[in-house]
DNA sequence: ATTAGCACTCGATTTTGATGAGTGCTAACA
DNA sequence: TGTTAGCACTCATCAAAATCGAGTGCTAAT
């Protein structure tokens, strides 16, 4: 039994059960499969085979005399091996999302709440990280006699303003004159290539408003990392109740509060952005997840790509009997739609 | 019985149910109320007295033969006339929320977390409504060959970006010009206030360019109303699990939704802003809710006053048997910090 | 290697009974 | 007349007991 192959038979009654319990929760028995599968097996046989998948770590019972449900080993195998491509009922989908909005924000609010609807389950959409990306323009303004206003563009149009408090008040010319010298020593960098010495020559130049030079390099460095720029949008968190074994004791509340908070969840952007294994596609079964409160949950995610270094996270977290195929081909298709939309 | 009126003795009967639901949650019985009041009375009196408040509709038998629990009747008329002061443990609460944010985004999330935690409700708060605000600066950039950033910050910092497309380039100086041409025409308006006969002039002066004219006056109508800009902040949602009359059948889920769309939010915000009764405090219990999915709580709303037209409204989100006394009384805290805070 | 048959296990559901908090009512009492 | 003691009654809650049935493991026959 030690050295013993996951046989075909082996592996279409493993596949059954997962299948079996993905659509009805309940725990399956042997006489289920033998009606379930094409092999023609009665039951006792099929009780043996299960008998030996258990040993092997792929199925459990719940309790004696209770049918077999997939253990994580049992998903990931299934995850990994078993698969099958889905009739994609996605054209609807397409359509939906297609009304591009043009404030990206609501675009990844829009995605989340779609993907929710569609898979009935919770999802989670990352607005992407910017770190790499290239100045495009600083403009300072007087606002009041005492404050100026910075905004500061980088490459992809994302925006940001900052307010900035001077001592005293600068006149129209000055301002002029900064912003043409920050604009002609800065567009085009990147952050990391802002040093030092850089710096020293800008103030050097600015003369008496060096002060003000370090306080807009102080913004842009602050506005680029900004970390609680890390949005996070999340849909169809009730979701979770439609799933008993989500609710019950205090996981719903664990998991509600993970989802309010979204402080942990930027965990699992970090990981699903590093774990990148080329298809964009990840997926976390039950303790593999990276958030505490979801290990009772599978977690799918997929890496999107706008260009010019804009990375971000969407994913649907669920009940480890969660649709994967469903999921997966949902996923693939918001994500490819994300990464051409903004490749006009 | 039919003009019966409430007598002092009643009165502090229905004052003691109400206490003393609130602190057990359990319906309390006539053995209680005769131990727990100053009034000597025996149970037997006590019943009887029940007996009245009950026909009366003040409070209500869960089946017979248990204690009596407030009806929304009775918790109204405890709100009404019976809340006392509380002793205000709410120096801790000042400290915390003095590290005054200079963003207000932040503090305003800053401050629903900290009435969830404070209070162990579910809180919101609204970002302030700036309708009738003053333009204080719009701010012209290039960006791209085809693209045109516009800034426009209005009364009380608040700093709007949009995009607007040029067909063809614009060159520095022109682009000086517009700047120069708007902000002495717009500065100090408010939205009501730039009709069309300003918007025909500014057209006349501007030229070959009036269509820019057109697209920024459009920029900053919809940066002004734009609905999206009623950001909700919402913490502590999970809180409702630790009131099992909230969380039976669907109602967890049915909050948690609301919660979660913050559409259904944006109408108590309205309504706690219309009904404001010069207190700036609005209780709603029951029945009496704005909002369907939240029949089952009680919302006790505070209006905050930024000064300059900026109001926003904070809630909590509670069972029917909270602690009125103590959440209005944070409530009121948190709301003047919030109204002196800017006022510096 | 497969299968029919059977004893057995154990969660889920229903049944039953005991407990006790709380009530309404009546009659006695100050 | 208002208050109180006493008592029968109700009914949710809890625990123990009984029942049910789906599903198993094992053995023996094919």
């Amino acid at each position: 039994m030690r050295e013993m192959e996951l046989s075909e038979r082996k592996m279409k009654i493993l596949q059954a059960v997962v299948r079996n319990y993905l659509e009805t929760g309940e725990p399956v028995g042997s006489r289920t499969i033998s009606k379930y599968t094409d092999l023609n097996l009665s039951s006792a046989t099929i009780r043996n085979e299960m008998a030996d998948l258990e040993e092997m770590g792929y199925i459990v019972q719940p309790h004696t005399s209770a049918g077999r449900i997939p253990s994580d080993a049992g998903y990931r195998l299934y995850v990994d091996t078993m698969m099958q491509d889905k009739e994609r009922d996605v054209a609807e989908l397409r359509d939906n999302l297609l009304e591009k909005e043009e404030r990206l924000d609501q675009l990844l609010k829009q995605t989340a709440k779609l993907l929710a609807t569609v898979t009935n389950y919770a999802s989670m959409v990352s607005a992407p990280s910017i770190h790499q990306n290239k100045l495009k323009l600083i403009q300072l303004s007087r606002v009041n006699s005492d404050q100026l206003l910075a905004v500061i563009v980088v490459e992809g149009n994302v925006i940001k303003n900052t307010l900035l408090d001077v001592e005293e008040e600068l006149d129209d010319e000055t301002i002029l004159k900064l912003n043409i010298l920050l604009n002609t020593h800065l567009n085009g960098l990147s952050i990391e290539e802002i040093n030092l010495k850089l710096i020293t020559t800008l103030k050097a130049q600015a003369g008496i408003h060096s002060d003000i030079i370090s306080n807009v390099i102080d913004a842009v460095a602050k506005a680029i990392h900004e970390e609680d720029d890390l949005e996070i949008y999340t849909s169809g968190t009730n979701n979770i109740f439609k799933y008993p074994e989500l609710t019950d004791g205090t996981k719903a509340s664990e998991l509600i509060g993970t989802f309010e908070e979204k402080q942990a969840l930027n965990e699992l952007v970090v990981r699903s952005l590093a774990e990148d294994n080329g298809t964009g596609i990840q997926v976390y079964i039950g303790d593999e997840s990276p958030v505490e409160s979801m290990k009772d949950c599978s977690i799918v995610t997929a890496t999107y790509d706008l260009g010019e270094g804009m990375k971000g996270t969407i994913g649907i977290i669920g009940p480890k009997r969660m649709d994967y195929d469903k999921v997966v081909d949902n996923l693939k298709d918001v994500m490819h739609q994300l990464d051409s939309i903004y490749k006009k």
